[in-house]
DNA sequence: CATATACCGGTCAAGTTCGGTCAGATCCCG
DNA sequence: CGGGATCTGACCGAACTTGACCGGTATATG
């Protein structure tokens, strides 16, 4: 396995279980003590995990990087964006959030005539050169990785600015709300909401019932929620009580 | 096998699978290693995929294949690029223009820890992954084809940015000092001088006597000027009247 | 409190991977 | 057809990564 990846797949573990000991890792990725000793050292060097006595622990700070790529919820994702982007229609202002489903949302939008405004560079690089897309681009310190801008710099592009609606991603929802590992993100994206009439949200199943270390926004706020048939039942209830609008795709 | 298939082909496998490693590309591919690590060197350089030991991973997007191919003075620009880069120092703080001359400068500044800002798409995509560089990104109203960041929002930005020295881009040259072709990018580029403390500027020789649309500023306003071996004599010396340092590559 | 166990950081040799160089092959253009 | 540019595969020394080992230290256990 290559190093990048295994470092990755540290930062995942770590981030779904909020710890992970030593060994765990080691028989995981099957690497030795050693190895994985240096990995975590890298991590905690630059601020990615914080060390602890037999293993490792989750900081909050760090946007998942690259997506399982690989996994299962891409196709979900895909879905996602499909319903999301049939629900837009010409002529509108839509912004578009950073994220890996944002993303799959911004592939359907072609041949549409909008406006989209985005703080993410993967987002901007597709819709570049669509002819009737008129592309606003928020800059700021640009994130490596996952290329979104944040910061002072976005945040004060983003209060001039109004837009129809917000597509916005989230890295867990529970009953209390919309939460994402990165505080940074989470201020720019609370800007987002502000310059917002809509809230839509996109999240596939597997982010419900997970946390992460800053809280968004509360359900209220959002005014509609796209998300896989993967979503247990008592989730569907817990929007249905928050009077969110549901959509499940396929 | 043609080289552009075969770097397509490692696209698409990164792409799917978010890593492969060197060998699985020398077996897909039926390459020998050392083609296959130039092919990864050069679509690192171009940012299209970020380069790790033992393979290669996704970096977010693929960029629409750009015009570079097609420009006339390519090499020119590209021994400009690397000229400037090697006066750009750790440490500095650097405004980056579009346009291709300085992304050829952008190619050239792995490894060096600078704060970089930019308004241009294609010169965040080669940077963002850079680790010792910080990116700000200038927002603002994409450009479509040249992907640089224009307008009110650009313009607002820039107001609250100091770097130590800009390096601009122009269309055209005479003893009225710079032009480019388009207003609004004039508007944002005088932006960026009330930036910077140090004006330099690149321009292949094929620039000189050429005027566009747009009066950027005069030849006063240039600290330094980077041009290639087919300056003519009269050029030079109006630049010297000007007190134009000039620096001539190769 | 003494002892056993688990974990730590550092060192080392072996194995990989890297970047640069070189010569041959191929293509292009006059 | 010849000369130049480009691409390719092979090779090599240098740099990096890895797993094993070891002595020391913190924690758990009796």
């Amino acid at each position: 396995m290559l190093l990048d990846q295994r470092r990755d797949e540290i930062l995942q573990l770590i981030e779904r279980q909020g710890f992970v000991s030593l060994h765990e890792l080691v028989e995981k990725l099957g690497a030795s003590e050693s190895t994985v000793r240096r990995d975590l050292e890298y991590l905690d060097g630059i601020g990615q995990v914080r060390r602890t006595r037999g293993g490792a622990a989750y900081t909050g700070e760090h946007i998942t990087p690259f997506e399982e790529r690989g996994t299962a919820s891409l196709p979900q994702k895909q879905r996602i964006g499909r319903a999301v982007a049939d629900e837009i229609e010409s002529g509108d202002t839509v912004l578009l959030d950073g994220g890996t489903t944002t993303l799959e949302v911004a592939r359907c939008l072609n041949g549409k005539s909008l406006q989209v405004v985005t703080n993410s560079l993967p987002i901007a690089n597709l819709l570049v050169n669509q002819p009737n897309i008129e592309l606003i681009l928020i800059g700021g310190y640009l994130y490596p990785r996952t290329g979104v801008a944040l910061g002072p710099l976005a945040a004060a592009a983003l209060t001039n600015l109004r837009v129809h609606r917000v597509v916005m991603s989230c890295g867990g929802i529970t009953e209390k709300g919309l939460f994402n590992s990165n505080t940074l993100l989470v201020d720019c994206e609370r800007q987002m909401l502000d310059a917002a009439d809509e809230v839509w949200v996109v999240a596939d199943s597997t982010k419900f019932g997970r946390t992460a270390l800053a809280h968004l926004c509360s359900l209220s706020t959002v005014t509609r929620l796209f998300t896989d048939r993967g979503l247990e039942e008592r989730w569907r209830r817990t929007l249905e009580d928050a009077g969110v609008p549901v959509t499940i795709v396929e």
